[in-house]
DNA sequence: GGCAGTCGAAACAGTAATGGTTACGACAGA
DNA sequence: TCTGTCGTAACCATTACTGTTTCGACTGCC
């Protein structure tokens, strides 16, 4: 599967602007967050973009403009934040119609989807079990 | 995410080996599968050459040549399947790594792979309890 | 009013995975 | 020897992701 890294990117960002905010800032700029993520600041523009639409996180423009919490980390988890980088299902069907004259084509697709679906759904409550506050704990936890 | 069909696939073409040898005949052949699945010969090739590689199927050459199953479709789940066709992890952590001299660079990738452990080992629990003989039953019982 | 810092967004390139296709050698049974 | 099928390499098109550059938009401050 080809795997990217957008979830893990979003919980970065987000981790990191919860902690600078705990520590007195207003607002956190793509540039320190992308330094800290050894990425580019445009990618992370991008992610937090998308965190924005789903309402996750705020914008600032102008002058010590920057970015910031929408919602208390407790109240954010996984769920909301793979639902926001994350569109696609994970396991796709046939890309072409298989045939629909043989039982095997023709039953498979109902077949596969509810598993996939079930299967996805259990993802969803995995991912909602944590919260964004968890995940800061976690990283706070790590020993040096 | 980029889903991609090989899961799906070769769930696909294992049913339909399992069918086609219930119904009294030796092999399948590639040709045969990709007709069904509506696609090309040696995409199923290539993704039963895999299935092979696991002890799934087995294959002849020559004249009368083609694919039957190793196993009974009763003993072959789709963890099975997935272990063989898909070798990378769900979710990615950061491509170049992150600043250590942050404390959630430091953090993030243990806390991140923690979490990211106990969802694959969700979803491995899921796709081991559907059986290829579940899948095929399914499929039958599509109407028509 | 102008300056400076930051976001917003478009555009482009590089890389990789996937899937489709062609081609051809290897193999084995008739 | 012929034929049908696998085994495999090679190539291409498409797509997604990531990184990068660029420039306009915005806004606070002087």
């Amino acid at each position: 599967m080809s795997a990217n890294s957008r979830l893990t990117i979003a919980a970065h960002a987000l981790a990191w602007i919860g902690l600078y905010q705990r520590q007195g800032h207003e607002v956190a700029t793509s540039e320190q967050i992308a330094t800290s993520a050894n990425t580019n600041p445009v990618v992370i523009r991008r992610l937090l973009g998308e965190l924005r639409n789903a309402g996750l996180v705020e914008s600032r423009r102008g002058v010590g403009a920057g970015w910031s919490l929408a919602r208390d980390l407790e109240s954010m988890t996984l769920l909301d934040v793979y639902e926001a980088v994350e569109p696609g299902p994970l396991f796709a069907l046939h890309r072409a119609a298989p045939d629909p004259g043989c039982v095997v084509g023709h039953g498979i697709q109902p077949a596969m989807q509810r598993i996939y679906d079930g299967i996805e759904e259990t993802l969803r409550r995995d991912l909602a079990r944590v919260t964004l506050e968890d995940v800061l704990r976690d990283v706070l936890a790590v020993p040096r």
